[in-house]
DNA sequence: GGAGCGCTGTATCGTATGTTACGTATTTTG
DNA sequence: CAAAATACGTAACATACGATACAGCGCTCC
């Protein structure tokens, strides 16, 4: 079975002539990214001419070198979405129970946060730090409950946290309060859902922040949104996984807590005095 | 200290106007696969126009698009070359809000599993699959959500799942409805609530299963506990962290669900065929 | 409420890129 | 050793791609 190009070329190397195995092993020596340049600079790493690399690539099967590029980039991208984890970090020597799902939600935990700067986690949480603003929280089916989640912390160190709930009515008509000052938290992963969308549109309109996150293939809401968290939520069950989402949540609520010390530590105490 | 593209964006995205700041996104989401596409294909996926495309490239500080690419191969084959330096997020060495924060969680993670034996979930699941007994979840103050996350996807799975939501005396109530046939899972990490712990000692006296998720101090409901799931919930934050907690929940649903194979899909294929 | 600015998409343009035709060189075979 | 077939590069070609000019629109700021 021949699964990536590579094995392909190593397969057919043998019938190839002179040039195009030089073509070949220069592909292989640097494998893949001389392949995802242009056929000129191709060629010229591996110096030959432009249409010997041609040919080269239509031995392989190919109708044209975009179709080879293509090709070596879908590789690319399978091989960046499973990333080499599992050799960096060995399969846990010792008891490893190591189930997988586990293995797949500390992977999906470590891109997502690959993905994530500094930066961008500082900004949401000044973003929701503003005291000048409200804070919405809101999420889908299975994702309400990270909305909630971020809600009951948001709630204690700071005023003005509303987690929408219920019907969507009732949230709905909440629209009334919010502006260009307040944020909009939205937990939004596949299968989308329609109210949400609405919702994130018409709270766009009105200028209100929206805060996204979302998965991998980013929900239609992305384009409404200021900033977007893009999780990765793929894990060998029949579910999809928020726990990464999960953790970028907890991320931000203690940074979030870390930037409102002052003000947060008082509310917290008065809190306390109240029970 | 920017040293990748992905930084760069983050640094800008902030001085970016709306149409650029999806482009921004949708390259982030599939880092950095969309951006080795032609300049109309990645448009096409962020949903803006070529010269916007164009746009963000030269904010970026590229001269034109191929020059862009370049960076982008380059950076790629570097972290080819040595799978090992994959950290494209440095453990940013001053504020490090991010790394501290998530390499707590995996450890949280690995230590929680490993004090797991698979024996023990597996019980839990079969547990939760058993159909001859109603689930009923609640949560505490700020693990709620988790009981709502398990309950939003094991409803779905099987008849006869509750959450306990709203005022103490209405779940007070449906322990009329609780049996030795049936199971409670109860959601109690610090400070444990003695609302809580009333309500499992009065369950556990009609005979009901108790499944606790807790913390490794244990919350007293331990006592009452047919099965004990211990998480770890220390990090470098003002709160602690439910994220092991929600993992395990989501490795449950995956093999109750597992389990329920047969009457699940066909469960939730009705489902669909409801909407 | 009006003027100005910045953002965004449409349409057009020039060119770099992949492709093909053809002639020369090299190897193979009878 | 001759003749044919294959391999290879040069050069011309067409197209698809990135780049640019421009106009419409919404927003902000007087």
């Amino acid at each position: 079975m021949i699964s990536s190009i590579a094995e392909l070329i190593a397969d057919r190397v043998g019938t190839m002539p002179a040039s195009e195995r030089r073509a070949a092993h220069t592909l292989i020596a640097s494998y893949p990214m001389i392949g995802l340049k242009t056929v000129a600079e191709f060629s010229a790493a591996a110096g030959v001419s432009s249409p010997t690399i041609l040919r080269f690539v239509a031995r392989l099967g190919f109708q044209n070198y975009p179709e080879f590029q293509s090709s070596l980039q879908d590789e690319l991208a399978a091989q960046l979405q499973s990333p080499a984890i599992r050799t960096l970090n060995p399969p846990s020597p010792g008891g490893g129970t190591a189930s997988p799902m586990l293995e797949a939600t500390l992977d999906n935990m470590r891109e997502t946060f690959r993905h994530l700067s500094d930066k961008q986690l500082a900004d949401i949480a000044a973003r929701l730090a503003d005291r000048r603003g409200k804070t919405f929280l809101i999420g889908g089916r299975f994702t309400d409950p990270l909305a909630r989640y971020m809600a009951a912390h948001l709630a204690i160190i700071q005023p003005e946290v509303f987690h929408l709930a219920g019907q969507e009515s009732m949230w709905r008509d909440r629209l009334i309060d919010m502006g260009k000052r307040d944020v909009l938290v939205i937990f939004d992963i596949r299968r989308y859902q329609d109210s949400l969308l609405r919702f994130a549109e018409k709270a766009h309109q009105r200028g209100v922040q929206i805060v996204l996150f979302t998965d991998q293939w980013l929900s239609p809401i992305a384009r409404f949104a200021r900033h977007v968290i893009a999780g990765r939520t793929a894990v060998p069950s029949a579910w999809d996984s928020s726990a990464a989402l999960f953790v970028v949540a907890e991320t931000l609520i203690g940074a979030v807590t870390r930037q409102l010390e002052a003000e947060g530590a008082k509310r917290i105490r008065e809190m306390e005095g109240l029970r």
